[in-house]
RNA sequence: GGAGAGGUGGCUGAGUGGUCUAAAGCAGGGCUUUGCUAAAGCCCCGUAGGGCUAAAACUCUACCGAGGGUUCGAAUCCCUCCCUCUCCGCCA
């Protein structure tokens, strides 16, 4: 959520970053009901003031005298238009609300412009992805691939993009977590394991609801909806409470599973284990003071980094231009892995500074020494990171001519062994 | 799941229809006294939003778990929901 002074004080900067942004919203009709807010507040404000001296005069009266009925049925009257403005003034401010909830974040001034992804900027590149890899294959087609990754019989037990991982396969993944969740330990993230379903309130707090309640899986009939990220979880453990500002940046990660209904993906998308509707994968977070989270975010691309560095993956950078921007964020890097196989990049990571967006909407502050004042702290977060393209990654880049998968070394005491076999 | 008790500010805790942002204490901040420490005294100390401002000052409104209701007026009475605690039941 956008300041609400921001609109009214700096309406163009507002409107510029919303264009450069691309989303489709009328930015003149929420300016309009900003106005027609304020305005039935006022009105509101006014006969409660009105009220209240009254019913302060009256506290003085002894009860029962004419003076007194006198006043109370004049103060009938105001009371039941009080109530009246205000039945109108909360259906246009939750009007309000809705219309300034559906401002995007501002883009950071270093992000570039462009629409579509193809203009997102290549920031680096790691490693040789363009070495021949003359016996690479699509991670479905290895011999003996659906002994450790069953699809098939996931499929029956549950639906398609919910597979078992079995033996190795299984093994490998628990090895990737454990690997994943010590280097982000040693960078500082303190481990929590949150729980994997929300509430209406958390899923709201981050983004989810009520925009993208069909992405997620919902149960019945408690309604609790089963985590898409451990974001979700992680930002709200902190939703309306003020920090310390000695502790920032609280740098906390997550392991667990995340849920995605992923309605309306197709094709070589979801081939495979490029896009599940279960998959595993573990999420850093930060909370930070304003003034520093532009450097945060490069520490924490940097720390995603790092892991797909210890794991030997050609993998690149992309700085997200303004229109492939998601909706919440101020700035974002992908990290993309290379699938030799399938000859694409695979996105395995996305680091992101929300500045205060999420924050002001989940209401996470801290109180800052200089004002004596609660502010919102910046929030940023990155997968550190998402399992089964990595694993995908790992299985089509490191796949031997006779037909084995040498386990990147790092994973070497995670995984007890020097390759995973098919057979 | 059943029965009972309870949810008030950063914390403890009073307040059962009227001038209540809400006593008191603790914690925090400032000043005075004091050689230091300590102690004492005095003062300040919630959040959000609106108005007015260059910005403040100022001012108005809301907020006593959440949402409804009764009333001229609700922290206080009524209803629904959520959460916590105690006991019982069930159970990894």
């Amino acid at each position: 959520m956008l300041d609400p002074k921001l609109l009214r004080e700096t309406p163009d900067v507002v409107r510029a970053a919303i264009a450069k942004k691309r989303i489709d919203v009328d930015f003149e009709a929420v300016l309009a009901l900003d106005v027609a807010w304020r305005a039935s507040l006022q009105e509101v404000e006014t006969l409660r003031s009105h009220q209240k001296a009254a019913n302060n005069e009256m506290a003085k009266l002894p009860k029962g005298t004419p003076e007194f009925m006198a006043k109370v049925a004049e103060m009938k009257n105001v009371s039941g238009l009080a109530k009246e403005r205000e039945v109108g003034l909360k259906e246009t401010e939750e009007k309000w609300r809705q219309a300034v909830l559906s401002l995007p974040n501002l883009p950071h001034t270093s992000v570039p412009d462009g629409h579509s992804p193809e203009e997102n900027k290549v920031q680096s590149l790691y490693g040789s992805h363009e070495a021949p890899r003359p016996h690479a294959l699509p991670h479905w087609d290895i011999p003996g691939f659906s002994r450790l990754f069953d699809f098939e019989r996931g499929a029956k037990v549950t639906g398609a993009g919910f597979p078992f991982f079995i033996g190795e396969g299984a093994r490998l993944v628990r090895a990737l977590v454990h690997f994943f969740l010590d280097e982000n330990a040693k960078a500082g993230y303190v481990e929590v394991s949150p729980p994997i379903f929300v509430n209406a309130a958390s899923a709201t707090a981050t983004g989810q609801l009520p925009d993208k309640e069909g992405q997620m899986y919902e149960t019945t009939p408690d309604r609790l909806f089963a985590v898409p990220t451990a974001e979700v979880p992680l930002t709200n453990f902190f939703r309306d409470e003020i920090i310390d500002e000695a502790a920032l940046p609280v740098c906390r990660c997550a392991y667990t599973p995340c849920f995605r209904r992923e309605a309306g993906s197709y094709g070589k998308e979801v081939r495979g284990l490029n896009r599940l509707h279960q998959f595993d994968k573990v999420e850093m977070l930060k909370w930070v003071h304003p003034t520093a989270s532009y450097d945060e975010l490069e520490k924490l691309r940097g720390d995603a980094e790092r892991l797909l560095q210890k794991l030997e993956l050609p993998y690149r950078v992309l700085l997200m231009c303004a229109g492939d921007l998601g909706f919440a964020q101020a700035k974002k890097y992908d990290l993309e892995v290379w699938a030799a196989g399938q000859k694409r990049w695979l996105e395995v990571s996305s680091c992101s500074n929300f500045e205060a967006f999420q924050a002001r909407r989940a209401q996470i502050r801290f109180r800052s020494k200089d004002s004596g004042r609660p502010e919102l702290v910046h929030t940023l977060n990155g997968s550190g990171l998402a399992v089964p393209r990595v694993l995908a990654a790992i299985l089509e880049n490191n796949l031997q001519p006779d037909g084995r998968v040498k386990i990147p070394s790092a994973l070497l005491s995670y995984f007890g062994k020097d390759y995973l076999s098919f057979v």
